[in-house]
DNA sequence: ACCAGATATATCTATATGAGATATAGCTGT
DNA sequence: ACAGCTATATCTCATATAGATATATCTGGT
């Protein structure tokens, strides 16, 4: 799939999946790896679970293009050493936006051609 | 990314993102491979372009699926004989259905998330 | 009738993404 | 001390998409 002429931020849409899952967990939240992973499970009713190949290659390629970046520190009361902490950036939360709003356009596609779904 | 304990018909939920955009513009007509080209290109905006490669390649596998089926007769008036029209079958359109629900509660997520979209 | 250009389908290779398995180490509670 | 959960990481394989290319058919202009 391609997207347009882009001279823009629109550049990395549309995103994988699982990388939009991951910029959501981390919108309202600085988290660690498997903290994302449960998020995600819970806030789709365990409808979605990313796996680990899935999460630390994705959480890697996020790290590289600048979307999030990973803390030096970890929050107070957290002494568990293993724990990588990562935030979104600007540039992250930009891209996430983008995102949701293809994916808006597209619901709204899916709709006026006839297909209502189910709930929500 | 994985989807439940599926013993239903979200087995192959989520859909790749042009095969999305493919049972949507079936949805409302039967059409031929390049007409679904165009479809999607005019009702994005043009802001989404599916190539060949992945037009043609996805369609081979939506039939083997049966999401779709071909036509044996073109409809009256259309003599071009190099058009091959398909149409959504019942479980396509089950399938497309489920999908857009999906899609619709990521929309959810993510505004609840704070990504607000800018337009839409 | 001829030709150019658009229409239409198809296939090939390369890359990116994701699934699933496996490994390893640090925590936590008993 | 041990079991089991937490946490990160990496490897291999399968799938999905991009992009290039090929080829045939149709349409309009001359």
């Amino acid at each position: 799939m391609s997207s347009r002429s882009d001279p823009s931020p629109d550049d990395q849409l549309p995103l994988p999946a699982a990388t939009f899952h991951i910029l959501v967990a981390l919108s309202d939240a600085d988290r660690h790896g498997y903290a994302i992973m449960l998020e995600v499970a819970e806030r789709t009713g365990g409808r979605t679970k990313l796996n680990p190949g899935t999460l630390y290659t994705t959480i890697h390629r996020l790290l590289e293009q600048g979307l999030i970046v990973e803390l030096d520190a970890r929050p107070a009361g957290d002494d568990d050493q293993r724990r990588r902490y990562y935030r979104l950036t600007p540039c992250g939360r930009q891209v996430a936006k983008r995102e949701l709003a293809r994916l808006s356009e597209l619901v709204a596609l899916g709709r006026h051609a006839g297909l209502a779904p189910k709930r929500s």
